[in-house]
Order: C-alpha cells, then sequence, then structure tokens
DNA sequence: TACTAGCACTCTGTTATCGAGACTGCTAAC
DNA sequence: GTTAGCAGTCTCGATAACAGAGTGCTAGTA
C-alpha cells in the first residue's frame, strides 16, 4: 500500500483477469495463467513485474513464497467497483428465473421460500429474503378470537399486511361476543393509528374496561414497538449447502462461524436492517469493520419493494471468492422482480401520483 | 447375527459400559478401557472373549484389526431399549430448562424458537419443533381486508389456533365495508365446518355471488385441505452447529447430508408428521429403512400437546453416537411442559371432562 | 526505457518409509 | 471358565525425498 496511485489500464486487465480466474478456479493464480487466460501480448515476465506492483498496492497478496496471487479485500473491492464490467443478467437467466415466479402462489410464506431458492440456485450462494415490511407501521385491524374457557387469540394486522398473532391468558371465560364486540370497538378507535398515538390513547370517561382489555391494548402497543425496532421481520434462507462446498470451508472452523452467523440472527439482523434504508444493491466484502464477524464472506444485497410503503431486503452470502457478476446482477434482476410484486399488491403509488399530479 | 440367543448379563453390561464409553469419547473401546470403566471383577483377556461373542451377535463391530469395538445400529437399539437405565432427567437440569420457560411471552413464534433454542443446548444437539395444530382443522374465522386498491389480504384462523394469511389480486377495487360484509357472511355461514363440509358449499338459491367472492372461497378450501395434508406446519430447528462440532462430521460431506435434510424439508416433514400420531418419545436409530436417507443420524422424537386437540412434535437429532438418556429424558420432560402450556391455553377438556362426567 | 528469456531458488503437496502405540486373538496354563 | 503372555496387525504421526509450480532476478534485446 505504498502507492495511493492510480493503477495502469494494464495493472487494471491484469487484475481483473486474476480476479476472475481466482473466482472460479479457487486456486491461486500464476503469470502465466494470466497470460493464457486473456489474450495479452506480454510475455509472463511482464505480468510478474505487474503483478509486484499490485501486491505492493495491496491489491494482491501470495498466500507464501512462490505460490500464484489472490486478491486481497481491496482487491475485491476495487474488482467490484471498477472492473467487473457488464453486470446485465443475460436474458435466458432472466427468463429461468421469471418463470420460476410465474407458479407461485398468494401465499407469503410460500412467496418469501422460493425467492430464497430461487437466489440461492440462481447464484449457487446462500440466500437470504425477509418479508415485505412498513418502516413504521400504523394499526390496521384487530381480531379477538376465543380458543377455549381460559384463552383468547388475538391477530393483529398492521397496515403493510403483516399479521402478528399471540395468545392471552384469562382468569374467567370470554364469549365470543364480547370479544367480537371489543374488537370492533378496538378498531374503529385505532384504525390507521401509529403506534405514538395509540400510546396516547385513553379510555373515554366513566367506561370502566376489564382487565383483560387492558392486557389487549398492552399487547398491541408492545407488538407494535417490536414490529418498528426490528425492522425485518423473519428472515429466510436458503443453499448453505452451495456454501459449505465451497473449498475454502473444507476447514469445518470457517463453516462453523457460518452457521453460527445464521442460526444466532443478532447480526444478521442488523446488517439486513442497515440494507433496509439503502439504495440500490449493496456489496459487502469480508469483514468491514461495522460487521466484525464476518470475515471470509461477502454479501450481496439490496432492498425491494416500494420506498416508506412497504419493503424487504434479499440478497446472497458466499466467500469472499464469489461470484459477483453473476451475484449482483441476479440480485437486482429478482429485486426488481419483487418490488413489482409489492408494487402490484400495496398499489404503485409513489411513482404514479407524481405523475397524474403534474 | 449369528446367535439370535439372549445376551448374558455381563454381555449386557459390558455392552452397556461399551456403548457409553464411546458415546462420552468418541473413539473406539478397547478391552482395557472396559475392564476400568466399570468395576468389573475379571480381566481384559476374559472381556475380549465376551466382546467376540458380542460381535459374533452383530451388536459391535471393529473399525479395523486391532482398534477397540464400536457399537453398530442393532447394538445401539437393544442400549436405548433395554440397557439405557434411569431416563429421568435430574431435578436441576428439570429447573434449569423451566426456568428459561418462565419468560417466555405469548407470541407463538418465539416460543417456537425458544423450545428449539433450550432443547439444543440441553442435550447439545440439532432440535426441531412444529407448532401444535389440530388434526382435523375446522374453521373458525376469516376476515378480508382491503391492502390496496388491486388487492385484498386473507386472514383465516382455523380451530387449532393456525394462522393463515394470502393476498388476492382483483381487477377492481372493493371497498372494505364491501368486504366486511362478506367476511361476516362467510363466518356465519362456514363457522366450524371441517374441510369436506365447506366443499359442498352451495351458494343460496338467486344469490349470484361475485368473481372475488368465489376466488375467496377456491383459497379457503385449497387451504384447508392443505393444512391437512401437510399436518406439521412450521418446522423449527436450532443447534445445528452443535452437530457440526461432532468429530463425526469432520468430514464435510457427512455433514451436507445433514444440511440437505434439513434444507429440503421433505424427508423431515414425513418423519415428523409420522411422529404426530406415535405415543411417548420415539427413538430412531440411523438408516431405519423406511428413512432411507437419514444414515448416521439419529432422532429423538416425541408428540406433544393434547390428543386430537392440538398436537406438534418436538425432539432432538445428532449422530448416531448421541447421549441417549439425556436426549430422552430431556425431550420427554420439554414435551411435558409444552403439552401443559398448549392444555392450559387450549382447555385441558380431554381429562377434564371425563372426570366430572363420571 | 520497456520488455523478455532464462535460471536458480523457494515453497507446497504427495508419497514412501519407519517406529511407536494400541488392541486383538490365540495358546497354554491355572 | 478364567487368565497371563505374546505374536500379529493396523493406525497414526513424524521424517524424508521429490515432483511441480511459480517466483524474483539478471542480463540481454528492441
Amino acid at each position: 500500500m505504498n502507492e495511493p496511485a492510480e493503477l495502469s489500464p494494464r495493472q487494471k486487465e491484469i487484475l481483473a483477469i486474476l480476479v476472475h480466474e481466482y473466482i472460479t478456479t479457487a486456486t491461486p493464480v500464476g503469470s502465466n495463467t494470466i497470460r493464457d487466460a486473456g489474450r495479452m501480448s506480454v510475455s509472463s515476465a511482464t505480468i510478474r513485474n505487474e503483478l509486484m506492483s499490485l501486491e505492493d498496492a495491496g491489491f494482491i497478496i501470495q498466500p507464501h513464497t512462490s505460490a500464484g496471487r489472490i486478491p486481497t479485500l481491496l482487491g475485491y473491492r476495487l474488482f467490484v467497483e471498477q472492473l467487473m464490467g457488464n453486470v446485465k443478467l443475460p436474458d435466458y437467466e432472466q427468463r429461468t428465473i421469471e418463470h420460476q415466479f410465474y407458479q407461485m402462489g398468494t401465499d407469503i410464506d410460500q412467496w418469501m421460500k422460493l425467492t430464497a431458492a430461487v437466489l440461492a440456485r440462481a447464484v449457487d450462494t446462500a440466500s437470504f429474503v425477509t418479508p415485505p415490511v412498513a418502516g413504521e407501521s400504523r394499526f390496521r385491524h384487530i381480531e379477538l378470537i376465543s380458543v377455549s374457557e381460559s384463552a383468547i387469540l388475538l391477530v393483529m394486522v398492521l397496515q403493510d399486511g403483516s399479521i402478528h398473532q399471540e395468545m392471552l391468558a384469562t382468569t374467567n371465560s370470554i364469549s365470543q361476543d364480547v370479544l367480537s364486540r371489543a374488537s370492533n370497538r378496538l378498531n374503529a378507535l385505532f384504525e390507521d393509528l401509529d403506534i405514538n398515538e395509540i400510546r396516547r390513547f385513553q379510555w373515554p370517561e366513566g367506561f370502566a374496561p376489564q382487565d383483560w382489555e387492558e392486557q389487549v391494548i398492552r399487547h398491541i402497543i408492545d407488538r407494535m414497538s417490536n414490529v418498528n425496532s426490528t425492522a425485518v421481520g423473519r428472515i429466510y434462507h436458503d443453499g448453505l449447502v452451495n456454501v459449505l462446498k465451497q473449498p475454502e470451508f473444507l476447514d469445518i472452523d470457517r463453516f462453523q462461524h457460518v452457521l453460527e452467523i445464521v442460526e444466532r440472527r443478532g447480526v444478521l439482523e442488523s446488517v439486513l436492517t442497515s440494507i433496509l434504508r439503502a439504495n440500490g444493491v449493496q456489496v459487502i466484502i469480508g469483514g468491514t469493520g461495522r460487521f466484525g464477524s464476518i470475515d471470509d464472506l461477502s454479501l450481496v444485497l439490496t432492498p425491494y419493494g416500494v420506498q416508506g410503503l412497504a419493503s424487504g431486503v434479499l440478497g446472497v452470502m458466499g466467500p469472499t471468492r464469489m461470484p459477483y457478476a453473476r451475484a449482483v446482477s441476479t440480485v437486482r434482476y429478482v429485486s426488481g422482480i419483487m418490488s413489482g410484486i409489492v408494487a402490484g399488491l400495496y398499489g404503485d403509488r409513489p411513482q404514479n401520483d407524481a405523475h397524474s399530479a403534474s
């Protein structure tokens, strides 16, 4: 990293070939391989010289003397930002993917599973999808259902279409009639309110609420604030096997980290949440400070949906040695499809409003 | 397997020690180890003789000449069925587990996650939990909500408390008022009907249903039959890392199978479903024909809940070399807690009915 | 000055060999 | 029926030897 100077075009070309080659073969790349792969009209010796400068500049590294070079995180980053080139998904791939969405049912759960599966297969990595939720959820509807003498099922629907269910235990039996009346009352009172407005809620003068009614309200508030803080809902994932198959995870310990990230959810949630407010496809390469624990992993993520109305996150995760071009183009394309679906379901106001108003 | 004859008490004792030892050390067990471990008053040579008969009988095997013995599937089975001994969870372990359930919220999703986590930690294996569902679900309640001009959110609650949500696209906008009236009508018509009764449903004479109304009914039927056929709902799992840590999975390929089983869900679903109708804790050791693909894995599973009202499955999965005693006792204990919770929530009629009626 | 041919050098990964250690199965004696 | 003793077998780890890949450097060329 002695030189912050610009790389020469030839150096860039060499780096591009090197990264590409390393991504496909997973073995350190030597000067001969580079000469043969690209149709460069220079000798391997010249390439070796350039490799030395690239190593000095911190873009590549030798695992040991007399091995080929492999990209550093910095090298990958340069590759993704400048060298990767055409990132449009080929037409036939587009059609393959689109085709898989055709048979999609109306069930949100299935939809998420399908998307995760499609992504994982298309990029040959692990994949994540979170369902679309509204940034700040407003109350839409509540339903109280008596499931037994001592329990009420509370079903709450928020404006983003997300659904929340809880069981409340009661001391005495409450009839479905009473419950229905109560839910109607709450629906009228709370419709379209946000969490803060509901927090300020007071019972009307002279009205003496039952214990269970207070309990219901408390649950509504708890749940809504919970929703707003976690931001991303359930995380669907698929294709962990694809990651396991990569040679970098021949060493079990490495993969153990991956599994822990996925199973513990903590880190993952915060990363996905941060993407929610981003713009376009984000490529996170290796342990970039912020997300300390992900070290030899890269993420290609994007938000999807309709800004401010309902959005989720989707993307893929693989080793840093990951097919970035394919990943970015696939993720972008799938996100387009998903945004279309969301817009269709929730009404595609944002664009159209501006259009018809002008 | 020459002798179907009974094993002598001493042979059983030796087998018990051997299995126990192998479970804890994960290395083939030799005659000396057995002499030292159990306080047997015979020499290692005698034990060697007995080991030979046990090997003849198919309960143990040598990985190679001059290694210790390890149990075969048959050996494990005998161990679990006859030799395992006391399978009651120690009091302090009970308290640890119970304690973790105290802080449980009312959210079903959280509840399942918690249970999976508790199981995984307590047995140090992977764990599975499915939410409680009724064997044959009856219709309980439907709610139609307009989320945009072109989409309706359909929320259906079944008698077991399970909730199903779908998005329906419509060609023209339908007001929430109309939708509410429609849902009220359907609620009155369908309450407590099962799938077959709903299938036979006809619109009243002279009533001309809208397109979307027919669509709604179709979806209700589709969904209910779907629910009945899959039987187990979502499968929650945790603790895959614990399995990965076991020495038998130092070889990546082995673990790949495990991951595939969990990610593809097919096999798993059918196994769990079959457990749903079983009685008490079931131990599935290795590839027992039925579940071909699970070979070096064992499962300890049990149904929980209230028979005929709402039940689910929970249990653990680990290598065949698994702490069966601990697994069985833990699974049994947790299932007891869960059944209690379910009974509390759904009303513990079965027992009490019989009681009060007599 | 920019490139290249050639070569000595370094490091890995594989294979072969060897010896220590762990258990066994067998024999013969108790 | 049990046991001590022992030869035989197999694994595992360490060590050495070697082929292969790729480098950095030097000296020569356009």
